[in-house]
Formats: C-alpha cells, structure tokens, sequence
DNA sequence: GTAATCCCTAGTAAATTGATAGGATTAATG
DNA sequence: CATTAATCCTATCAATTTACTAGGGATTAC
C-alpha cells in the first residue's frame, strides 16, 4: 500500500508544479485545496526540501518552490524520499540491498527471483515518468 | 514492503510443489526446511487452504497438498490471498476498488494514473508466472 | 515590531505485523 | 481402544509503523 505521505507528497510536488507563479508556494494553500492535514503537510514538505527536491523561503510570503524543471525531477527519486526502497524484499533493492537471514542462495529463491522482475517493472515506470507527466492535463 | 506471510507463504508453496510425492507434506518438515516459525506458518498455510490453493489431510500422516497442478496456479490468486490487493492505492485496485474521499476526479488525478501504471506492470508479471515457474532450478 | 511563514522536536492513538499459547479435532496404527 | 501425530481454531501480545497533533522557535516582509 502506497502511505498517505506518499500520496499527500505527490499531491503537492504536483500542485507546486502547476503552479506557475514566480513566488513560493505557501503549506496552507496547498492544504486546503489538496485536503491535506496542514502540519502533516508541513513535516513531508520539508522532507522533500532537505532532500533536495523542494527549495523553500523563510517568513512572510514565504514557501515552497521546485528545485529544477518538473521535466527533471523523476518518479524513482521522488518515491525513495518519500516511501523509501522500490523493492518489495531487501534482497532485491538496488539502492538499500540487504541479505535474507534465511536464504543461503539467493539465485535459487523463488521469491528473489519473482521480486526481481516486479522491481525492474515498477523502476521502468519510475524511471519513464517526470514530475512533467504528473502535471500534465 | 511484502510481508513475511507472503514471503513464507510463497516459499511453502514452492516447497510443495517441488515435493514429488503422493503422501501430503507437513508443517513440520517445511517449517525446519525453510527456517519459518512453525505456529506462525500453520496459520499460512491455513489461509492457503481456505482460499482453496492448498488441500490437507489430519490426524497422523496428514499435511498439506496442492489442489491444482503447478502451471495452473497463478501469482495473481496466491498474491491476492497473501498479500491483499495488488494495486498500491484502493482507487486503482480491480479486485477491491474504492473510491478517495479527497479526489473529486480520478482522471485528473495525478496519483492516480501513475499508479495504474505500476498496477498494469505488477499485473502483468503475476499474470504471467504460476507456481511452475518458481519452482525450476 | 508585528504578522506570517517555515523549521524543529516530541508525542501519541490506532492499525498492522509477526508472531506465540493452548487446546480441540481428526486419523492412522499397534 | 489407546496412543500418537497431525491439522484446526481462537485468543493474545509485543513491537513497529502510520498518520497525525502540539507547541513553540527562527526568520523575513512590511
């Protein structure tokens, strides 16, 4: 299941997107016209920002503003901050592999190898759609 | 994530199914083979049963058998029964669809039509592999 | 200097996960 | 028929994760 901070986190990245204003976009905008709990927004937002994927602007007339052009930022990067590995078994994941306890040889597990091939399908999504995608239509 | 139910489910099944005996395999035996707790995967297998995958015969000698054979017994079922719904948001699910509360139109949303993406590729590959398939090698 | 904004740390109730406990029921076997 | 070995069933539980909420600190525009 996808978490809502995923959800919410797409939400607003989109929102923002969108939004072609050269002014930052406030949490409280974003909240009420996405539904979004406001300081729950606030606490994911600022996880994109210290990922490097939001910039954000202090103090009155302040918020949240895209760090490149949505045709730059990609699904596999977006969804590790947010919901972290792409893999369904730690022993499949590129990017925070870990080995099975159980498994003796990974190459002879079912599970290994059927989660491989779901990886590589959910990362050719990820890696083919940009923010760009999302904000279109 | 997947869970350790479907991890161990997935892996008894295996098991089974490469068992090439006439007498019904046992707990016990899969349980010590493939290192899972032996309450815990009774519990699986019992699941496995009620959705009509397994069959299992008690008292003495008894244990469980497949009901179908291998190449008949697809991913998408034993998914669904181990691990629930296959889409990662209800609004995408085929089996358990639900509509968002938020979300006024699906279409335009975002989430949404990522996410039937990465629904329509995970299908594809659980369509595709059966209970065979893990089994080789 | 005041209002509006992000920043940061804690805490918390509810749900889910990954088991365990204990016994009831059923069947084979001597 | 008694014993043993299996599944079946219900209940319980600790740990973790999720989805928030609370409360204030720091910063900036005006």
């Amino acid at each position: 299941m996808l978490s809502k901070k995923t959800k919410y986190g797409l939400k607003a990245l989109t929102y923002i997107s969108r939004t072609k204003s050269d002014s930052p976009v406030q949490v409280s905008t974003i909240s009420k016209s996405e539904q979004i709990p406001q300081k729950f927004l606030e606490s994911i937002l600022l996880t994109l920002r210290k990922a490097g994927i939001l910039g954000s602007k202090k103090g009155k007339h302040g918020g949240y503003y895209l760090r490149h052009e949505p045709s730059e930022i990609k699904m596999t990067d977006v969804m590790r901050v947010l919901e972290g590995p792409i893999a369904m078994v730690p022993c499949v994941s590129l990017n925070y592999y870990e080995k099975c306890d159980d498994c003796p040889d990974e190459n002879k597990c079912s599970v290994h190898r059927l989660m491989i091939q779901v990886r590589d399908n959910t990362l050719s999504v990820f890696r083919n759609t940009t923010l760009e995608d999302l904000s279109n239509e």
